[in-house]
DNA sequence: ACTGGATGTTACC
DNA sequence: TGGTAACCCTCCAG
């Protein structure tokens, strides 16, 4: 840094205070503003330096600190934006937070979530193709109309557990044993976790070095979890053993900036196929054969070039069909038969950022994306006209770039595939708490069918998982994680006790200096590691296993 | 009960 | 088209 002059003579300081727009009327403070445009404009700068002629002539400078009150939203004085006790006061000039939508504020929105979410109902579809006359004839019958009242896991009574040290960013169950819960966070830890026996978990420290962005059990071995991280790599792990290999490493020659530097967010695994399926941070799909774990063919550009694609998804029930989306703003549907750049059987078109797409889990005719423009969009059947979305449910999941972001889920369970979980960005005010809930949404409706939260949850909880076969939810929000069930099927005398939520060790504030690696919250998903490139073939993963509950929370 | 810092995406030039 | 400032409900440590 180049060296500094010190001024000789400490300059002139002003100080605007607040006092005097205090003692004076609100009116009064607004007139001001109205006549006197460059009162305003000191106000808007807080801490400006201002050099008046008078100061400039002597070479001295007069430094005016305004101490008066400015929005912190819009840095303009008259209102204030923010938490008023558990309520969030929106600025008014600004567009509503929650639909976006200028000429009205969070609090007087016409979606805001209170009994229902606003509902933007499907244009009148009268055009049908033969496609979908024969789905219309012949596989809607299939799909149960009856809806069976939704059971919905609403309280914390089983199990709460901190053992990661940075935030959770995927959740997935064990496909066979109901007990068993896979968490990975943005460090790249993967934690096992038995929350039947709340004690019992394993953390698996190196197998990715930062975010692990994506899960899946191998359909051919329920002891094997496949992850895609940002470190470049998909591992594949037994969860047993802990022994760890590498299916692909799309930086064998180590960091080299972050034009180079290739990280895989989406990934899924067609089993009829034995492929792994990824997508880079650069727009393109990787195809791994799980069997000789090599890649297959050259990479596809299956979004803009350049943009994340964040999921991949293949249909449950056609499994030629696969879906992808990304920060191009689009969701794709695609025929693996024919997979090359720009060959994408339809392109869902959104407003912003699309987080997740998922077909519907028992039929997968229906799609259901979540995107950054607070909206979940609802396609209801892949076979008709894709053109526009059936439905679009405003809902608070905004981007905010220290979340994880938000995924709408379907319930597995449901036969009517009409259920789907997402957490809610905006707080509510809970009896004097700010609380962030659980959203259980009926995707029909668009009616909001739960709210879950408990008061000890301060936190957003943008991860939910529903469980495949039992009422059992599980969120990760923050370092935690939590395993819901249905109130109704338990009584008081079950309900868990939140101080006696079980963080492990590890975790334990240390004394002295800290490491920047270990604490700092550095949300560098993306460009700013400091790792060198792994190239590890098979290795085994130190498990850290602290089988005592160290403290308890308030 | 504060405050600062980490840093992804977008809008704007 | 590339560079960069701005950014609304975080979260946790100090």
């Amino acid at each position: 840094m180049a060296p500094q002059k010190r001024r000789t003579a400490f300059p002139k300081v002003l100080i605007e205070s607040d006092t005097d727009s205090e003692q004076s009327s609100s009116e009064e403070e607004e007139e001001e503003q109205e006549v006197d445009p460059p009162s305003e404009e000191e106000n808007e700068n807080k801490d400006k330096i201002e050099d008046s002629n008078d100061a400039k002539k002597k070479g001295k400078a007069t430094i005016t600190i305004s101490l008066k009150k400015v929005c912190k939203v819009c840095k303009k004085a008259g209102h204030e934006a923010g938490f008023k006790g558990a309520t969030y006061i929106d600025c008014p000039m600004k567009p509503c937070f929650l639909c976006k939508m200028p000429g009205h504020t969070t609090m007087t929105c016409p979606h805001r979530v209170t009994t229902e979410h606003g509902v933007i109902p499907a244009p009148h579809k009268n055009i049908q193709n033969p496609v979908e006359f024969i789905f219309e004839r012949q596989l809607r019958p299939g799909i149960t109309s009856i809806k069976p009242p939704y059971v919905i896991p609403d309280q914390v009574n089983c199990a709460a557990i901190r053992y990661h040290s940075r935030r959770v960013t995927c959740l997935e169950f064990h496909p066979t044993n109901n007990h068993i819960l896979l968490s990975g966070d943005k460090k790249g830890q993967l934690g096992v976790w038995d929350f039947a026996k709340v004690h019992e978990k394993t953390v698996y420290g190196n197998i990715h070095s930062c975010i692990l962005n994506n899960m899946r059990f191998s359909p051919a071995n329920d002891g094997t979890i496949y992850a895609a991280s940002s470190d470049g790599t998909i591992s594949c792990t037994d969860l047993e053993t802990g022994i760890s290999s590498s299916l692909i490493n799309l930086n064998p020659d180590g960091w080299q900036g972050p034009a180079s530097w290739r990280m895989l967010y989406g990934m899924d695994i067609n089993s009829e196929k034995s492929v792994v399926l990824v997508a880079d941070n650069f727009g393109f799909l990787y195809l791994v054969d799980a069997r000789s774990n090599s890649q297959t063919g050259k990479a596809i550009m299956i979004h803009k070039k350049g943009s994340k694609v964040v999921g991949l998804h293949c249909n449950p029930f056609q499994p030629d069909l696969l879906l992808s989306c990304g920060n191009d703003h689009f969701a794709r549907l695609w025929d693996m038969r024919r997979l090359e750049a720009g060959s994408s059987l339809c392109n869902l078109e959104h407003r912003r950022v699309v987080n997740s797409a998922y077909f519907s889990p028992l039929s997968g005719c229906k799609i259901l994306t979540t995107s950054q423009d607070n909206r979940l969009r609802i396609w209801d059947s892949i076979f008709g006209n894709l053109d526009s979305p059936s439905r679009e449910i405003v809902h608070s999941h905004d981007f905010n770039r220290h979340l994880t972001p938000f995924r709408a889920e379907w319930d597995p369970k449901d036969p009517s595939e009409s259920l789907a979980v997402i957490g809610r960005y905006i707080s509510e005010n809970y009896n004097g708490t700010a609380l962030h809930p659980i959203d259980f949404i009926d995707i029909n409706t668009g009616q909001l069918v739960a709210e879950v939260m408990d008061p000890n949850i301060t936190t957003i909880t943008p991860v939910n998982k529903l469980h495949p076969r039992d009422d059992v939810l599980a969120s990760g929000s923050s370092r935690s994680l939590f395993i819901w069930r249905p109130k109704e099927k338990y009584d008081d005398a079950e309900r868990l006790d939140m101080r006696k939520i079980v963080v492990f060790g590890g975790d334990e504030k240390k004394h002295g200096k800290k490491s920047r690696d270990e604490y700092d919250d550095d949300d560098s998903d993306d460009e700013k590691f400091n790792f060198k490139g792994k190239n590890v073939k098979a290795k085994k993963s130190k498990k850290e296993t602290t089988p005592y509950c160290r403290k308890a929370k308030r």
